[in-house]
DNA sequence: TTGAAAGCGCTAACAA
DNA sequence: TTGTTAGCGCTTTCAA
């Protein structure tokens, strides 16, 4: 059996089989106009429509009212674990209330960011959802800013307040890691952050060396991950570990997936975790829990920070104006197995 | 600073500065068409159009052709590792060929899958590709088929032969993870399947069985979780420990999540792995490697996957009609640390 | 309660 | 090489 071509069903295929005119048919199959046409009316119309198996035509519609119905979502890498359970609050907001989303990847790339962004500008969307944002990506940015587009910048602040932000409240996490391994005897603590270029790299980083402050004889220091992904991280804890000087007993990861580099680190070098080197990540993706040890990291909600920055962007939409505001959600210290007490020196 | 809407350029916007018609400025502003204008105009339009940050309305566009240039992707669980890796194959194929990939969860509900769809076909995709498709999901698809949209099944086949479907060659994935248990030993064998609605779990649970007839001496059972997932994993395991009867020292799981589930079963039972039972997992997703132990597991071509399932769609839109054909892309075994010898009994 | 008519922004056939 | 015209399928005034 092979598939054709079949012509779809038009609102006037509908108005001719039910005897009426195509406005009475877009009357009665809308929700919002329906009780202007009799209920009889309402019933012969939706049945030949079910008939015809008539979908109305999203572009017509989105042509003739301006409204697209439609979001844009651009994320940096969906392989990360992170962004899935944010998608899913985010359309776990948008469904219900009739938008359809459209997600894009950038793979953490600003030119592919440039031509998801204006792609999803000619379609319209009555918003975006931004959670990339290299800080001196402004170009996209200012661009769907200059056009009047509504968004919303989730997790990563683009250095400039062209857009409300929603993000979880990265320097309390990373205080309570440090306060957490203070407490645990740990003097001599490295950050591995992501490429400072991203805000979240740059204020966790910051939170970090603000933190380590309070630690009597504390030494602490910040280098810097090409990435955020586990090869980056894995690379920069072998360059930690393998330049001499001594070595810290405790990492603060960027994020996870640089966590899970640190601890395939550690274990080519012959390391233990937590008896050589603690280490603390960020975010809780699915199955840090699973890793070996089991990952000690900083929560971040992220189904919540989806829903809220739906709730932001469809606010923003609905009044007609947006104040760049700042939503920060609470964080949590998930303590696991891979943090323990320093050894003694 | 507060955004507020602002009317977006039209070509006719453009048409009047540049001092042409409208027609001319679509002509200029289309590769195809491009041709037929003078290089003089094709450049002073484009200067307007920069100006103005205008930006064609896809809705008009698409009204106009009759095409939306967007491909819908359907699939059932985006926060499991398996699926990103094949969206992002799917777009590596679509976006250098102008189309907009718009993504859709179902969270494995039949009703959600129906609505989605239906939201698509409104929105006019010049295709999809669904990886979602519970056995008796006939509805959504049957009436996409119905109106004669274009399709690809990836990964899962609906049981009906309406569309081509792109997989993984599960049958021989699954005979090389039983060959591999067998040769350490292994006679006692369990198969946690997912829910045996899914034709993936059909298609492994038969290929198990198939499988295990080759051994001698082997006693082999097939039970069933209730879904793909890392809970109903767990819970079956529990069970399989619990209910007496002689243990099995190998489990074959129907995925890598049902796996993991395995694993925290048998950690939460005292038991080890692979000292005491085995267990091979599917899919290789990412961090199997990281699990603890590191997971035997069969790898599917997720990338590849995503790309062929894009292909074939775009070739049955090109062509304009499509066969049910079925292209299955080798799978292979990737043994680590959660397979042993068989404990002596 | 229903119909008639206009028009959203674009492309493509036809004419010049 | 450029302009004119029509129309994709829908919603929304305005009239009846």
């Amino acid at each position: 059996m092979s598939v054709e071509g079949t012509r779809r069903a038009t609102i006037d295929d509908v108005a001719r089989l039910a005897n009426v005119h195509k406005a009475t048919v877009s009357r009665a199959l809308n929700a919002a106009t329906r009780h202007q046409v009799s209920a009889a009316t309402v019933e012969r119309v939706e049945r030949v429509a079910a008939e015809l198996g008539y979908v109305a035509n999203a572009m017509a519609r989105g042509l003739r009212t301006s409204s697209s119905m439609a979001i844009g979502v651009v994320i940096p890498d969906l392989t990360n674990p992170f962004f899935p359970p944010i998608v899913r609050g985010i359309e776990h907001f948008l469904q219900p209330r009739g938008y359809t989303v459209l997600l894009a990847n950038t793979d953490s790339s600003e030119a592919i960011e440039r031509a998801v962004v204006a792609s999803l500008l000619g379609r319209r969307v009555d918003g975006l959802i931004i959670a990339s944002g290299v800080k001196d990506h402004q170009s996209a940015l200012a661009e769907a800013h200059a056009v009047g587009a509504k968004a919303v910048m989730l997790n990563r602040d683009a250095g400039s307040a062209l857009y409300p932000l929603v993000a979880g409240n990265d320097a309390s996490g990373v205080a309570a890691a440090v306060a957490h391994l203070a407490q645990l005897g740990h003097r001599d603590l490295v950050h591995i952050a992501g490429p400072l270029e991203l805000s979240t790299s740059a204020t966790r980083s910051s939170a970090f060396v603000e933190a380590c402050r309070s630690i009597p004889r504390a030494r602490a220091r910040v280098v810097e991950a090409e990435a955020l992904t586990v090869e980056a991280g894995q690379r920069r804890m072998d360059r930690v570990i393998t330049e001499g000087g001594r070595r810290p007993t405790a990492v603060v990861a960027g994020n996870d997936l640089i966590a899970l580099g640190v601890l395939r680190s550690l274990r080519d070098h012959g390391l233990t975790c937590p008896g050589d080197v603690s280490v603390v990540g960020f975010n809780d993706i699915t199955f840090a829990e699973d890793f070996w040890p089991p990952l000690t990291t900083v929560r971040v909600p992220t189904h919540e920070l989806g829903m809220e920055a739906a709730r932001v962007l469809l606010e923003g939409i609905a009044s007609g104006e947006q104040e760049p505001t700042t939503l920060l959600l609470p964080t949590s210290l998930i303590v696991r197995g891979s943090t323990g007490p320093a050894a003694a020196r």
